[in-house]
DNA sequence: ACCGTTGTTCGACAGTCGTCGAACAAGCTC
DNA sequence: GAGCTTGTTCGACGACTGTCGAACAACGGT
């Protein structure tokens, strides 16, 4: 299994806007802000598993999250530390925002 | 001459988010970004002229822009204050990001 | 009144994106 | 090993997006 994980400042800041940009990803991205690592089936986002997937992939390659891999699970954690020091502001201010009515 | 410029409470995050996850409309951002007007056509982005309002337009309908009419040109200028009280440090963190190599 | 300038709108087109079911892979448990 | 669970991958599909040229609209200057 090959996490493509890539470096923060090896992405696009429009790659990273256009991640955080799609309501069901901002979910997953709101979840994690809790700084503890989740395996991605146990949040809750009502769609199918393939589309569950892409989503988490989208996460992955953008820099936003950085994945383990545990037997058949996978852990998720979001990469705040990495994202606050080259973008200060952007998660603050994406996560304090109104969740979608 | 209609312009639809939305109240940035009622624009949803993803809808600014998408606006800015973009390499034209990110340029156009960081011109205006110098806090004064600027008219659509002096900015130099290497594009037709309907792309371009295209592009003006999707800022403008995400709440990142203010529009004047006056004759034939449009002055556009960024709606900084309020982007600031509703999602502190989000335009920041984008403008002070390493511009698209 | 004509012409040039500035922008918008209207198809059209290619490309990307979100979504899904189905098939597959890998691990755990009995 | 059989079966279940957890995710990924693979088309496929419809919707949206960025791009353009052409046509249009509105204004200004001569």
């Amino acid at each position: 299994m090959e996490l493509h994980e890539p470096e923060l400042r090896d992405v696009p800041v429009t790659a990273v806007l256009a991640a955080l940009a799609d309501d069901v990803r901002l979910k997953i991205v709101r979840t994690l802000a809790d700084g503890g690592e989740h395996v991605c089936g146990t949040i809750e986002l009502g769609i199918a598993k393939a589309t569950r997937s892409h989503h988490f992939k989208v996460l992955r390659e953008a820099g936003l999250t950085r994945t383990r891999v545990a037997g058949t699970s996978r852990y998720v954690r979001l990469r705040r530390e990495e994202l606050d020091r080259l973008y200060p502001g952007l998660l603050d201010a994406v996560l304090t925002a109104p969740a979608r009515s």
